[in-house]
RNA sequence: GGCGCAUUCGUCUAGGGGUCCAGGACGCCGCCCUCUCACGGCGGUAACACGGGUUCGAAUCCCGUAUGCGCUACCA
């Protein structure tokens, strides 16, 4: 039989980090089992469910590359499925309508916690004779019944016979509740292997009851553990950045994206820490998911996106930096500074000095020498121009190395630090085409005295 | 509270009884390269949560404790 897994996030925001994590680990685990993709929209909860945040997400995963094979399905779309399944366990016996009304529910809990009770359903409606009204349908959980799976990641995970009360399967809205909706859709639709987050571990107990009690097989289950903030709580909003689309503002790549969180609680075998997709895909087990939550460190990622930069030619980069800052010298602009780059965003700052000058404090004989240069045989526009230059700036000054470059690099570009001379200048002649030779290196030796 | 999961350098991790006085990566520090910064190269710093077992031998197996996290909803 082949792979089928589905990503099911539900809409409420933009793909948050961790979610995008487990898309990546089923979509890595399915292309490398040549298997399907499927993408499934958890809507149920019309409360916080938006077309807008849909959209978002799934911009967010086509930002990613993760591209699916099948859908995306939506569940408050599916609800006649969900009815039809709700009918049988009825029918079976093995759950009932609930006329209790959600003041109702809410006393009992408050009671029942006082008291020191577990806050459990007291089963006021099962087996009540039916009667017209508003209703939701409640699961009954058997008396009996050990809970025993085998989990990839985790290995075997047992619920004893545990206090755990009758829940609901379908609201009186009649949608269903996530328990319910994610064991008739994955049966539904012949899932294989359910990859989820960890936070989804215990309701697992409640999936397999229904699993038995439709006597239909559990699909094999992988629980991938949380991504936490660095004070190793779960990853939230006050960390900072938390869905991929700030990543994305930030200027981070869509491929460094997904190398690193695909880091993030698995390892390559060979220990190789910077791979395509193809590689990834090759690679990718779940067996090599680690079981640890593991904190998100925005240091390795900029480390990563940074070999990504430098490794990439500058007409891959320009279409990709082009939205953050745009010239039309930025091909070459690029080129020059992307060594010094972590993120697409700091291409402009790296390139600032070429439309930005402010005359440093400068020694007058050396700027006098300069001025004189660049006004008998014009500003280099290109490496051999630039070497002619220092030549003579040597012969004319009778400096030589540092003593000569620090003052030529200040005099130029206005920074003590920056890229080789030799490239940094040649791009100078765009200054003086953008802004009608304001900026261009005579001018610039002209404000030094 | 109950139930469940987790715990190796600051962080991500390798490791599944001897090959581990624990390996790699990021960070940090130093050196080299070099006109500077960056890139790159080389080296260094730093960890098996704690306590009991089991065993000739435990980071690795078992139990307990601590800590963190998750679930305990007509949220997912």
């Amino acid at each position: 039989m082949s792979v089928r897994v589905r990503f099911a996030p539900s809409p409420t925001g933009h793909l948050h980090v961790g979610g995008a994590r487990t898309a990546i680990f089923n979509w890595l685990f399915a292309r490398h089992h040549r298997g399907t993709f499927i993408l499934r929209i958890e809507d149920t909860d019309q409360a916080r469910s938006t077309r807008e945040s849909e959209q978002m997400v799934l911009e967010d995963l086509r930002w990613l590359g993760l591209e699916w094979n099948e859908g995306p399905f939506r569940q408050s779309e599916r609800t006649a499925i969900y009815q039809r399944a709700a009918d049988e366990l009825i029918e079976r016996g093995a759950a009932y309508r609930c006329y209790c009304s959600e003041e109702e529910l809410e006393e009992k809990r408050k009671k029942a916690e006082a008291e020191g009770r577990p806050p459990h359903y007291d089963l006021t409606c099962w087996q009540a004779p039916p009667r017209e009204g508003k209703h939701a349908v409640r699961f009954h959980v058997p008396e009996v019944g050990d809970v025993t799976i085998h989990d990839l990641i985790r290995g075997e995970v047992t619920w004893r016979k545990e206090s755990l009360g009758d829940f609901i399967l379908v609201r009186s809205d009649g949608l269903p509740t996530y328990n319910f909706s994610v064991v008739v859709d994955d049966h539904e639709m012949d899932i294989t292997h359910v990859i989820r987050a960890e936070e989804h571990l215990t309701n697992t107990h409640r999936q397999v009851l229904i699993y038995r009690a439709m006597g239909w097989s559990v699909p094999e289950l992988a629980h991938v553990s949380l991504i936490l903030g660095p004070d190793r709580s779960k990853l939230s909003k006050r960390h900072g950045a938390t869905s991929v689309s700030q990543y994305a503002d930030q200027g981070y790549l869509a491929e460094a994206m997904v190398n690193y969180l695909t880091l993030l609680g698995w390892s390559s075998p060979d220990g190789q820490e910077t791979f395509t997709r193809q590689e990834a895909i090759a690679k990718f087990s779940l067996d090599r998911v680690n079981r640890a939550p593991a904190v998100f460190d925005v240091q390795k990622l900029d480390w990563l996106n940074g070999q990504y930069i430098h490794r990439m030619s500058a007409s891959e980069l320009r279409p990709l930096a082009s939205s953050f800052f745009d010239v039309p010298w930025l091909e070459e602009g690029i080129d020059v500074v992307k060594t010094s780059v972590q993120r697409l965003t700091q291409f402009r700052d790296a390139l600032a000095f070429v439309e930005r000058y402010e005359p440093p404090q400068i020694d007058r004989s050396f700027a006098e020498a300069l001025l004189a240069e660049l006004r008998s045989h014009g500003a280099p526009r290109d490496e051999a121009g630039y070497k002619e230059m220092v030549e003579r700036l040597k012969n004319a000054t009778g400096l030589k190395g540092k003593s000569l470059f620090m003052p030529l690099r200040l005099a130029m570009t206005g920074m003590e630090h920056g890229p080789e001379l030799v490239r940094a200048i040649p791009l100078l002649q765009h200054a003086s085409e953008v802004d009608g030779s304001v900026l261009s290196p005579l001018a610039r030796a002209e404000r030094l005295l």
